[in-house]
DNA sequence: TTAAAATTCGACCCGGCATTCGAAACATAA
DNA sequence: TTATGTTTCGAATGCCGGGTCGAATTTTAA
């Protein structure tokens, strides 16, 4: 007998363990997050933490799931609202930067724990690995779409992916500003790197 | 009582003891870095790990001073060596570039290590710190220098920093690729992101 | 009001790993 | 050869942190 509220009230709870998670992370790094930890900041015993989820690694991967989703659906629509590679990539990339700049730690997160804790989190093809493949698969394909339009400059395309991942992760998450970039500011960066290649 | 070959001979062992250490966290990534692991590698009983470095910690610092050393004393000679800031640049990048080449696994303990465990490394002022910081300072210096030439786009300088350290580090070290980054590959790159906007 | 289901939790267990111990093997120099 | 210093190491210690147990408390539905 699981009522309707109860199913609600039950996720509210993950929720609230998923966001203290986050929160420890912010606090003391991928290592310093333990389960005991967790639990103090979620103001729920330890035990309690594994009534609603199996392992510490099952928190992560739900975290990293939902991330990825989130990143996945805010692309998906801009991508063909506009048939020029050029823009797409461009106003994809605005889109996700909107999306760190409303939760730094999120991002931090999903940027990171998969660079470190590669073995653990990788197990079972989890959800959030296909949605981060998806994604750069379309990256890569407006970037070969664009390069045959001479939009971008010409490169081997991974190479170029490569460097912007890169040049993107730099702008956000290098350095320890609280205030990390604004729109303009990105699309300032995106379009002076990826240089003036063709439409504007 | 301690002969001249004596000391020569621990430090022989140290190397060893260090180069295993890379070894390991080459194979094993830095959380499956152990002090029984590096032993077995180092063919040494795990105590004798212990005669020549006082804990694990040591030796992770031990191999961050020495890389950064390397970096600063490789970089150094080079920025003077023209009075051109967006050359002194592109060749600084290009020098170290060269050395990530040489000792991939080395440069990405270097870039790794200090991020995934920020706690334990950064106490009491290590040296790599200071080298780090000089190396940054100098950078910075050039992209002003440089930016007053208008040799480079004109933006914030602490921003365009970021920008050029993900880059470069996205070149390097994201994706699987065995072999890095020939250096005309890299020249074209950085000079392409940079821009012309002054000299060649 | 009451039995069953759902939720909570402190205390415990256990394995992994950094670090230490104490004794042995080896080298050196008198 | 022997006394002293140097180097080596397997076994033991101790801590930390993920995960479990079983009992207690609260909620639900009759």
């Amino acid at each position: 007998m699981i009522s309707d509220r109860q199913e609600k009230e039950r996720e509210i709870r993950k929720d609230q363990i998923l966001e203290s998670a986050l929160k420890v992370f912010k606090i003391n790094g991928i290592e310093g997050t333990t389960m005991d930890e967790i639990a103090k900041h979620a103001d729920f015993g330890k035990a309690t933490l594994y009534y609603y989820f199996s392992s510490k690694e099952e928190i992560f991967v739900e975290l990293l799931d939902r991330g990825w989703k989130t990143i996945w659906e805010s692309i998906e629509p801009v991508i063909h609202e506009n048939n020029n590679p050029k823009d797409s990539f461009i106003n994809a990339l605005n889109v996700i930067g909107g999306l760190v700049r409303n939760d730094q730690a999120l991002f931090d997160f999903l940027f990171t724990a998969p660079q470190t804790m590669p073995n653990a989190l990788n197990e079972g093809k989890p959800a959030w690995k296909g949605y981060q493949t998806k994604m750069y698969g379309v990256f890569q394909g407006l970037l070969e779409e664009g390069m045959a339009k001479k939009e971008f400059p010409q490169m081997r395309t991974d190479l170029l992916m490569r460097a912007i991942g890169g040049l993107f992760h730099g702008l956000f998450f290098l350095g320890h500003e609280k205030k990390p970039m604004s729109r303009e500011t990105m699309e300032e960066f995106i379009t002076t790197f990826i240089g003036n290649y063709g439409t504007t």
